[in-house]
RNA sequence: GGCCCGUUGGUCAAGCGGUUAAGACUCCGCCCUUUCACGGCGGCAACACGGGUUCGAGUCCCGUACGGGUCACCA
């Protein structure tokens, strides 16, 4: 084999770009089907906004016929987390968001006949892949080695900084660029350390139009770093892998945060020195907060809001359907009208559209997400309620799931109150508030009865309808009025001064629970 | 700092040259009611600022301010 530098780069035998784009042929699908990926990196950190964008990626994949697959970004070794994987895999679960594809998954879930396995989906395991296309770009010219250490990028920029230019691997700082074929050859074969830089064709001073799905028409300059594109351990950056990856498993939309705009005319310039057609683009808005401090707008952090991690809303016990429901409301605004016209319909339904999200970040509303939560439970059955609330305590209050499961049918019952009508209450936004508001369900209330409440026991028959139970209070309140002896009631009873209908809640404590409250002692 | 993106009530947001500038959440009031919710009715409250273009500008253009992003062998 002859001295060359894709020679002296690429030691193994490779496959080319060609018969890797005949194994990994266009997807055999509707015209228009979108598909669509989820592609995050396995930190151990699923942030609410990485959802969002899964969430938006599932209903393209649903309103075309289309699939929406998870690829593993794992190329970084020094963020991995061991169980990254099963973070991911928990955040969409929190959401109840299905995959098509990826990981441990190859066929579409709507049982659909096997598409060719378009994997491994797990980025550390396509090394050949992306080696395939570089050594294509090596071999045009388009990308060379660059030997340049960490210590001495750093150096330049501080260099860059002090002479008030852009900072970047670009033009004269570009010591790499324009070795001798000679030297190239030396120090490869020395065994020096290297990555694999794009020799840019861009020039700044020019613009190149893109469409966003979301924005319209961008004028972005054009790209004229040399990026690296092989780290020194051979793994891809993002940009590389991007326009492999997305290209070779025939994705036609990408839908990813904003910060992802400034290197879109990198991605763009890729995929034409390919001779690849770019994706559809989406760029998503980041969720935003108030910071408590400054009272000013910014961009949900990790490390500041707990809020920002997908698994604080599964430990506040959030349904699935609910954090579905609202980001659909931070998504396109005519989604709360569309869901009053169609309170049963599935999500897939809505007819999402790209357009009328917002180009700039909404603010994440605690408050309003608590009252679409509580509009979605307040329309479950009370069985559905006693699943998912004792699901949620299984998992975060064991005691409170001891307590539930004891007696289901008391339980079942004690939720039913008030619910199923035309008008249910909504008293519960999270799992984690159903022990607080069905408490005195499970426990005596420490006041104990008072002369009223003695006074009622006397007359107080358990199997009285509604009516029948009204009527005798009515009749026995003497010079007291109505609403005051139904409170002194209720107070002897719940512990409360206000609950769920009155009548309703003794029926289910059961006429023993009833007269031992009513007759307590304070 | 360079480049890019954005800015309609407290919040999410309709609006696409002529509107009394929708609707939802929050808050307040009233009604319903055995309490509290729910529900119904009503109310408070907005086009960041300055210049243009135009008969007319939230809507188009240019600045300014503010916010966000990016400038890694991280994604």
């Amino acid at each position: 084999m002859s001295i060359t530098l894709a020679n002296l780069i690429f030691t193994q035998p490779l496959a080319t770009p060609t018969q890797l784009q005949q194994k990994y042929p266009p997807r055999n699908l509707p015209e228009g089907a979108a598909v669509t990926r989820f592609a995050p990196s396995p930190t151990g950190f699923m942030h609410i906004g990485n959802v969002l964008g899964a969430l938006v990626d599932r209903l393209l994949a649903d309103q075309s016929g289309g699939v929406f697959y998870l690829r593993l970004e794992d190329t970084d070794k020094k963020r991995e987390v061991a169980n990254g994987a099963a973070a991911i895999l928990e955040g969409l679960h929190a959401l109840e968001i299905e995959l098509d594809e990826g990981i441990n998954r190859t066929q579409r879930s709507d049982g659909a006949p096997p598409q060719v396995d378009y994997g491994p989906y797990t980025q550390s395991q396509r090394h050949a892949l992306y080696h395939a296309f570089a050594r294509q770009l090596v071999e045009e010219g388009l990308a060379y080695p660059c030997f340049c250490t960490p210590e001495q990028l750093e150096c330049m920029r501080d260099k860059q900084e002090r002479a008030g230019v852009n900072k970047g691997y670009y033009g004269d700082w570009a010591k790499c660029r324009n070795l001798p074929e000679d030297e190239q050859l030396r120090r490869l074969q020395a065994g020096e350390s290297y990555t694999l830089r794009l020799r840019s064709l861009g020039d700044a001073a020019r613009k190149i139009t893109v469409n966003d799905l979301i924005r319209g028409k961008l004028e972005l300059p054009e790209y004229d770093m040399d990026v690296v594109l092989l780290k020194a351990d051979g793994m891809p950056t993002y940009h590389f892998a991007h326009v492999v990856d997305d290209h070779l498993m025939r994705t036609t939309h990408v839908v990813r945060g904003d910060e992802w705009l400034a290197t879109l005319p990198l991605h763009v310039q890729l995929f034409g020195l390919l001779r690849l057609k770019p994706p559809k683009y989406a760029h998503i808005a980041p969720l935003m907060k108030i910071d408590a401090e400054t009272g000013g707008k910014r961009k949900l952090s990790k490390r500041k809001d707990p809020e920002s991690a997908v698994s604080y809303f599964t430990e506040q016990g959030y349904p699935a359907a609910a954090l579905r429901e609202y980001l659909l409301t931070l998504l396109n605004s005519n989604f709360e009208e569309w869901r009053r016209a169609n309170p049963a319909e599935p999500l897939a339904k809505f007819p999402f559209s790209l357009k009328k999200m917002s180009s700039s970040g909404a603010l994440f509303d605690l408050q309003k997400l608590d009252d679409v939560s509580k509009t979605v439970i307040s329309r479950m059955t009370a069985e559905e309620v006693f699943a998912q609330a004792l699901a949620w305590a299984n998992e975060h209050d064991a005691e409170f799931a001891q307590l539930l499961s004891r007696d289901a049918d008391y339980a079942t019952r004690m939720l039913a109150i008030d619910r199923g009508g035309k008008k249910p209450r909504k008293d519960i936004a999270r799992w984690s508030q159903v022990r607080e508001t069905y408490a005195y369900f499970y426990e005596e209330p420490s006041g104990g009865g008072s002369e009223i409440a003695r006074n009622y026991a006397e007359l107080y028959v358990h199997d009285d309808e509604k009516e029948a139970w009204f009527a005798r209070i009515k009749a026995n309140c003497g010079d007291v009025a109505v609403k005051d002896y139904c409170g002194a009631v209720r107070v002897a009873v719940t512990g409360r001064e206000n609950s769920p209908d009155l009548w309703a809640v003794m029926q289910v404590l059961g006429e023993e629970a009833v007269l031992r409250r009513l007759t307590a002692q304070q």
